[in-house]
Formats: structure tokens, sequence, C-alpha cells
DNA sequence: TTTATTATCAACTTTATATTGATAATCAGA
DNA sequence: TCTGATTATCAATATAAAGTTGATAATAAA
């Protein structure tokens, strides 16, 4: 028996004053009515309703549970009307997980439209470039750039991500541009920590001794930096696109070996299930999914 | 889906914190709760539960949905208890109807016997010799006297009601005192509107044409007050002993015709059903039964 | 890596549900 | 008083759901 439909049946016979109404007013038959208020009976312990052919009393204890029943019924609507509400409206507070450089100079504008679009959404936008657990810190969807690994969650690919290298005019005036991965060797490597084009690429070798060396060599966590020292003429970066576009565009900093650019990576939205996704998140996926286009605006210099 | 144990399912896996502690507690199997929480997210269309293999975790829908399906279910199981402890204690207000001179004369020692043994439960006593529809005006049991005819309620018999013809000594040294019904035909009857002991008794002739008479003729639908004209020697009565007895103990009044004396009627307890009967009435059935024994005290004279 | 724990799935058996038609009780009106 | 209409409930059956068992994939700890 479903207590609650057992509940609801017989308020309405209360209400209504006979099973037959209550029936038709619950859209079910009276056999099936008087079923489940016997049911409730049985169940409780407790003669509710004293019944003739032709009409029915409350008793003592069915005069109470009706008024109890009554609001319990209430509240079980009040609550379940209100899931479906936020359900449906996409509201609530969305914690987004995003990688630090990219956050910093793409969301901004990503963010304020979305919240233009769902204006009951909130935003809790939280940087990390470690590799958070969304389930256990709580997030609705982390960004990760990278090839992902299969896992149990969802990843929708975003974006494209580009690598280059490149380093700044001076710099390429001063020690030469390597034609060739074998001409890399002699240039100092600006490295991030946690790059990995995959094995068997040209430049994966020189990528590792590089990294190796101890001689004057730099390695950060922060892609800006690197590039901010390519800039400045420290070395050669091998770094993404959309940070080391603006410097590109703005001929800050040139790009070599363009032929042995590595495989693009991606930009993915990571979330726990497809089934039953709040709205907020499901509206963030969406509205996130083409925001950017096959060739995102950084990518073009 | 019982909808409510589908509610339990999930609160005791938030409280537990994983499926298979939840399903220990609720003395069933993880399957069983993982299908109920599942149901309970269909029906909702929400997702409640982050799940992974080793931990939980309430999505933003389950956390509302926690507490207030928490206030929920105590509220059911508030009202439920309460219902229970009606029923187990016998409490509450037993709505009884009796005959106006029964009740007088020998429900007050009854009553207050019976709120001895159940203090928990007020009494309503309304006096009525009209048969009143006990569900139509909410009584919990009537106390009839006669021979019932069969219905769709229950009575049970709790002691025999002996009518007797009686009249003042004085009045029958007056008059003679008959031997034989025919006799009867020259005396004056006080008679009860109600009065139906059956065709084919000896008596109910004279009774039917002494009825007719307007000549002087006496007639009550109140037993007390013929018996008081009886006593008065207006005449001869056909009551009940519980209201003549007293006098005959007396000696104010003489029963007369005693091996012509009607089929005793009985004193019945008269209710609407008899299962789930709340424990007020069951209580006072089952205490009334045998309270007046086999030959009540109004009878040994 | 291996082992243990966990949630879920899938197939099956058992139980409950809902439907239909029938019945007894009651009321209204003739 | 009788007939027809209304009503609650019963009984039987077909259908659907619940619960059980064994298996599987994923994760955490040893």
């Amino acid at each position: 028996m479903d207590r609650i439909e057992a509940m609801r049946a017989f308020v309405a016979v209360v209400n209504e004053g006979t099973f037959t109404r209550a029936a038709d007013r619950l859209d079910t038959s009276p056999q099936l009515v008087s079923k489940y208020v016997s049911q409730l009976e049985a169940h409780l312990g407790v003669r509710l309703l004293n019944r003739t052919t032709r009409r029915t009393h409350l008793t003592e204890a069915g005069t109470h549970y009706h008024q109890r029943a009554q609001q319990v019924l209430a509240d079980i609507d009040d609550m379940e009307n209100q899931l479906g509400n936020l359900q449906t409206q996409a509201q609530g507070l969305l914690r987004i997980s995003a990688p630090v450089s990219f956050a910093i100079r793409h969301m901004a504008p990503l963010l304020s439209e979305f919240q233009k679009a769902h204006p009951a959404v909130g935003i809790d936008l939280q940087l990390n470039d470690r590799k958070v657990d969304i389930l256990e810190e709580g997030f609705d969807i982390a960004l990760r750039i990278g090839h992902l690994k299969n896992s149990s969650l969802i990843a929708k690919r975003l974006a494209p991500v580009r690598l280059v290298l490149c380093a700044s005019p001076d710099y390429l005036k001063q020690h030469g541009t390597p034609q060739s991965p074998e001409e890399l060797s002699h240039h100092r490597y600006l490295q991030y920590s946690y790059m990995d084009i995959g094995p068997g690429h040209p430049l994966q070798k020189w990528l590792q001794t590089q990294g190796r060396k101890s001689d004057g060599s730099m390695i950060s966590n922060n892609g800006d930096v690197l590039v901010e020292s390519a800039i400045a003429g420290a070395g050669v970066a091998l770094q993404p696109t959309f940070i080391a576009g603006d410097a590109i565009k703005d001929g800050k900093l040139q790009v070599i070996l363009p032929e042995y650019e590595p495989q693009p990576m991606a930009l993915y939205a990571v979330y726990a299930h497809r089934q039953l996704l709040a709205s907020k998140v499901r509206g963030f996926i969406d509205f996130v999914d083409g925001f950017f286009g096959k060739t995102p605006y950084w990518d073009q210099f």
C-alpha cells in the first residue's frame, strides 16, 4: 500500500462526503478508494469512518487523523512543488571548478552572460589547477584541460586547446630560430609543471631532458608566469594559445616550429551524471557548449 | 512504490552515510534501498544523492528534501502513535444513548464504576426512548430494550427484561384479582405507548382493545409515570421489572397472572461494527456485559 | 596489485494492485 | 410497501510492482 495515496483517498472521502465522489476526484474507482481506506484503517488499527451505504461519518480517531493527514499531505505537496521549481527554474548555487589561467583570462564574459540568461543561479567559481574530486568537494561542474582519462564522470568537449612553442622576437634574434626539433636542444625551456603531450611526439624528448637540467632552468605551475617570462626573452615556452594568443597577436611572441605543434588538447566540462541533472547544471553545460565556437577567439591570430 | 518507505530509505541513507548501513538500519537489503532512492528521484525528477561506490553526497535538492522529509516522517510517526495510544489506552469521549426510564434508575452506578476502571474516558449519556440512528447522530453505543430486528448493527444482549402485569393491592381488593386473561377485560389498562409483546400472546388481544378505548384510559410514553399510577391504584400496568421491581419488593404492587408473563425481552447494547472498534467502546461493551448478571438485582423479588 | 567494500544492475519469484462484475444495504419516490 | 437508484464492499482475475538473489563495475585500503 502506498500510504500517501491511502491518506489522500481518506482525506478525499472526508472532504467529498462519499466514496464515489472521492473516487471521481481522484480519478479512480470507488472500490479502490474503499480498499485504500480499509487498508489505512488496518494499518492504523483504528476505524476512521463509520460508513453505511448512504453516508459516511468520521469516528473520533478519524477526526484527529483527518486534520493531521491533511496537513501532512499539504506539506508533501509543497515540498515536491518546491523541488519541481528548483528543477525547472534553474536556480540555486552553481559551484564550478576551473583552471586558474584559463578562468582568469576567459571566464568573466562567459559567466556574466550566463547569469544574464539565468538570473536565479548563483555562481561559486573556484580556481584550481589540481584535479578536484567534484563529488567529494561538492562541485557541480569542473572545467578541465587535457586529454581526459575515462572515468565514471561525464566529460563534454567545449573547445580545442592548441599548444604552441613560442619565444620573443628579441630572444630568437639572439639565439636563432630553430628550424627542427633537434635545434631546440640549445634553447632554454620555460617548463610548465604538469605538461604532458604524450609519448612519441618529436618534442617529447626535448621536454624531458630540459626538465631535468638544473642550470638556471625555470619551472612553474602557472602558465601566465611562463608566458610573461617568454615575452621578457627568458626562453622558449610550450603553452596553450588561450594564454599566449594575445602576445602572439601583438607580436610580442613568435610561434616556432608550427609544423611540430602537438595534437590539440581540449577544454572539457566534467560533471557527475547525465540523468536527473539539476537544471542549473544542465543550463550551464548547454550554455557553455558552443560559446567558444570551433575556433575560439584566442586562436584567431 | 510506497513513497513513505522511500522517504524513510532516503533519510536513512543520508543519516547513516551509506546505502549498506541504511539497509541494516531498516532491516532490508542495500539493493532495495538503492531502488527506493532511485524511484524517489525518478518521481521527483531530481537527483537527490551523488553517489560513488564509496561515498554519497547530497545534492542541493537533496539537502532541501532531506530536511523537510525528516519533518514529514516525524509528523506521520507522531500522528500514528497518537492514534495508537487512543486505541490502546481507551480514551476519548464515549457517547451513549439509553432508554429514559432504565437509565434514570440503573445507569448511574454502572457508569461511575466504568469510569473508575477507565479514567481517561469521558461519557456523554443521552436519554432517548426513540430509536436513534447511532451513526447519523454520532453515538458510539445505544442501549435498547425490546426484541431487536436484524440490521447491519451489532447487538449484544446484556440482561433479560421481564414484563409483568401488576396493580396495587388496594386496586385489586376493590376490583378483584384476575385469574385468567379474560377477566382482564374489566380492568383499566395503563398503557405504554410503544408496548409490543408480539402477536399470538394471550394478553395481546386485551392490550389492543384497551388501547382503543377513550373512556378515562391512560397512555404514556414513560413507564415510571405508569408505574406510579398503578401504585396509586389507577389500574393494571404491563411494565418491565426494572421499573416495577422496587414497588413489587416493597409490596406496593402485586404481580397478577404471573403464568401469562410474556416472553422476556432483553436489554441490548447496539453498536456499529465489530472490527477495529475504538477501545473505549470495546471496553464499555466488555464492562457492561455481565454487569447485571443473569438475574439482575431488580428481578430479585 | 590484491582484497574488501560499495552501489547498482539484471533476472527471477513472490506479493500486491487495480480492474471488472456481483451483492447487500439503504434511501427516495410512487 | 414496493421498486428503482445509489452506495459501499466483496470476490475473482489479470496485471504490475515489490523484493530477492547473484553478478558486476568502481573505488578505497592493505
